[in-house]
DNA sequence: AGCACGCCGACT
DNA sequence: GTCGGCGTGCTC
């Protein structure tokens, strides 16, 4: 008889330790398995032999003819589970696809094919001399704005691995970059491309992964975060693309950043790794000049004869005067908008978010309700006609005055898609507008709504966060942001981050190519950090003063930050439970406990408490010392 | 997760 | 009394 220490992946198996199963023959580490567990059969990875345990065991049912998971990968989980603590069943599921013990037959083996960049534009000097650079060390950073030519660097880098028969990992933050970039990198390097995306079936995707497993011919894999986990046996590259993304953070246990696991993967393979932005996450370039990787800036476009001709107006929302014929639209705006109808152009105008989070801010001088402890935007309550730090949990009355400059000119802001088409068609009648968000676009196809558009079945698109991005629109001229407050607003440490990342994609859609662009950003606060340094263009401004105001008010990169809430059937109960929790937290700083920001969910009452330390090994001990009930997320994204 | 068990405050 | 909420332990 031969005993295994087993991973099992099932969402039931709550435990900290891999269960031992046995076996009448030998099996090899790292083989997928099918073990019955509780009335279930679930698959499993064999981990690790192990010696008879004192309770009795159940056989291994069946082993899967597919070859054992490499060992970089075996490392990689048993590190995830120490770095992101979450249940074996959990931390397993991340690694293998649902349905790999169904699997009839795998895909043949794709032969190693001859790639080649031959076709494509020369490289400019800027690229030759970056690529040239990325030959010192095992980190990078990429930092170039759209149209820069990261894309074609990324192939080139990917060519010099292939040739040295290791395998490269591309992530891409969404489905629509991921079948873009698919594209172009299958006509370099055709059948060595591997693609994965979430909206494949779970058949697919197994067949997809067991075929990553097979290959003994160095590969492209391209994909969503979780392609980080693909068992690849000899990995020469990881590229992140677009990597300040907050899809690259996973919402769910075991909540981990992709960045983070990429780097250590990286360290496992002794690969690459290439993060690359036009707006780097503060906290990735700290730590890239902490640990001196390179930074390589890109700074001249890519294309031949592509000149930036762009115009970004900001209109102050406090000068009424300058919104003449509209609430939502000043002067600027429709007369931008007007140039364009009449030049045959299109125009977008952007809400950064559908308004949920509700701010209070002071329609004449822009003074806005922050709180005292924490600094970050307070958030209005209707009901109670209150204002509340969702972090700390602060509260007080909601002023009607406003305190900076006496006027009764508070207001709650929020604003919609809705409001503004019904705005949008008063103001332009005669063209043709389209409404386009998140929640549309996924029932309506994504794809052939935007093919639509792109040719020529709207003049005005109105829309949130998806319009950012991703889509390239040839004949838009004008960008609109109809309120750049709205996403500074949201109560979180990431908010001004998040603003000039946003802003700066917004804007960098028009004003490259042929066309002139213009730019309009309307705002309740010119003077902001974020708002002024995307307008002008001026990354390293903001960065030096972001970090400033982090390091100032202990949020990351100089401190690791923890959630944790808890769910209860009365507020009352939660409350005392988190309070309890909070006053036993020691040597740590604690903030709340606060309700958490949808507090009723599912008819339970949520609270929150977020702990703050200098070392992360500190917030991973109080993780294994919760009580029951609680749920966490170790390097939260948000503490909303 | 789902279930058993045991504890405790609230309420007909 | 007894009922519901909640904490704890268990599943190889």
């Amino acid at each position: 008889m031969y005993f295994y220490e087993v991973w099992v992946r099932s969402n039931h198996y709550r435990g900290n330790a891999g269960l031992t199963y046995s076996s009448n023959n030998t099996i090899a580490i790292g083989k997928i398995v099918s073990v019955p567990l509780r009335d279930e059969l679930v698959s499993a990875v064999v981990m690790a032999k192990a010696s008879r345990p004192k309770m009795k065991t159940k056989l291994i049912s069946s082993v899967s003819d597919l070859p054992a998971l490499p060992n970089s990968t075996l490392k990689l989980m048993r590190w995830l589970h120490e770095y992101y603590p979450s249940p074996i069943g959990v931390i397993t599921q991340q690694f293998v696809p649902p349905g790999i013990m169904n699997l009839k037959e795998v895909l043949p083996e794709a032969s190693a094919a001859h790639a080649s960049t031959a076709h494509l534009p020369k490289l400019t000097p800027e690229q030759i001399e970056s690529i040239a650079k990325m030959q010192t060390s095992d980190t990078y950073l990429l930092h170039g704005r759209t149209g820069s030519g990261k894309t074609r660097i990324y192939m080139e880098l990917a060519l010099l691995e292939l040739a040295q028969g290791r395998s490269v990992i591309i992530l891409t933050p969404e489905i629509s970059l991921t079948t873009q970039l698919e594209g172009e990198f299958r006509a370099v390097f055709g059948q060595q491309v591997i693609l994965m995306h979430s909206t494949l079936s779970p058949k697919v995707r197994a067949e997809r992964w067991a075929a990553i497993l097979t290959q003994a011919h160095p590969i492209v894999v391209i994909g969503p975060r979780s392609v980080i986990f693909s068992p690849i046996k000899k990995l020469g590259l990881i590229i992140i693309d677009e990597e300040h993304e907050p899809a690259y953070k996973q919402q769910q246990a075991p909540y981990y950043v992709t960045s983070r696991v990429a780097a250590h993967l990286r360290e496992i393979q002794d690969a690459k790794l290439v993060l690359g932005s036009a707006t780097p996450l503060v906290s990735d370039y700290f730590l890239a000049q902490a640990r001196n990787k390179p930074v390589i800036r890109l700074t001249k476009l890519a294309k031949q004869n592509s000149t930036t001709q762009l115009e970004v107006i900001v209109v102050d929302c406090r000068d009424r005067s300058t919104f003449a014929r509209s609430p939502y639209f000043s002067n600027s705006l429709i007369e931008a908008v007007n140039v364009a109808q009449a030049a045959g152009e299109q125009s977008l105008l952007y809400l950064n978010r559908r308004g949920t989070a509700r701010a209070v801010v002071c329609g004449n001088c822009g003074w806005q309700a922050r709180c005292p402890r924490c600094d970050l935007p307070l958030t209005y309550h209707g009901d109670s006609h209150s204002m509340r730090c969702h972090v700390c949990g602060y509260s007080s009355a909601a002023p009607t005055t406003c305190p900076d400059c006496k006027l009764p000119e508070v207001k709650y802001l929020s604003i919609g898609t809705k409001a503004v088409v019904t705005e949008a068609e008063r103001l332009f009648p005669g063209a043709k507008i389209v409404r386009f968000d998140s929640d549309q676009a996924r029932s309506e196809r994504l794809e052939q709504r935007y093919k639509e558009i792109r040719d020529g079945g709207a003049d005005i698109i109105v829309g949130t966060q998806l319009l950012a991005k991703g889509l390239d629109l040839p004949r838009l001229s004008v960008v609109g942001v109809m309120l750049a407050d709205t996403s500074l607003q949201i109560p979180d440490f990431s908010a001004s981050e998040r603003t000039y990342q946003l802003l700066s994609q917004v804007i960098g859609r028009v004003g490259r190519g042929h066309r002139k662009g213009t730019a309009i950003i309307q705002t309740y606060q010119p003077e902001a950090g974020a708002i002024l340094a995307a307008t002008t263009d001026s990354w390293k401004q903001f960065y030096e003063s972001e970090l400033e105001e982090r390091k100032a008010f202990g949020y990351p990169p100089y401190k690791h930050l923890l959630k944790l809430t808890l769910s209860r059937s009365s507020p009352q109960s939660a409350e005392k439970a988190a309070q309890t929790l909070a006053s036993s937290l020691v040597g740590v700083k604690v903030d709340g406990p606060a309700p958490a920001f949808h507090e009723k969910q599912a008819g339970k009452y949520r609270w929150q408490i977020v702990v703050r330390a200098d070392k992360r090994s500190k917030l991973i001990e109080i993780i294994h010392h919760l009580p029951s009930g609680w749920s966490w997320d170790i390097d939260p994204n948000d503490l909303i």
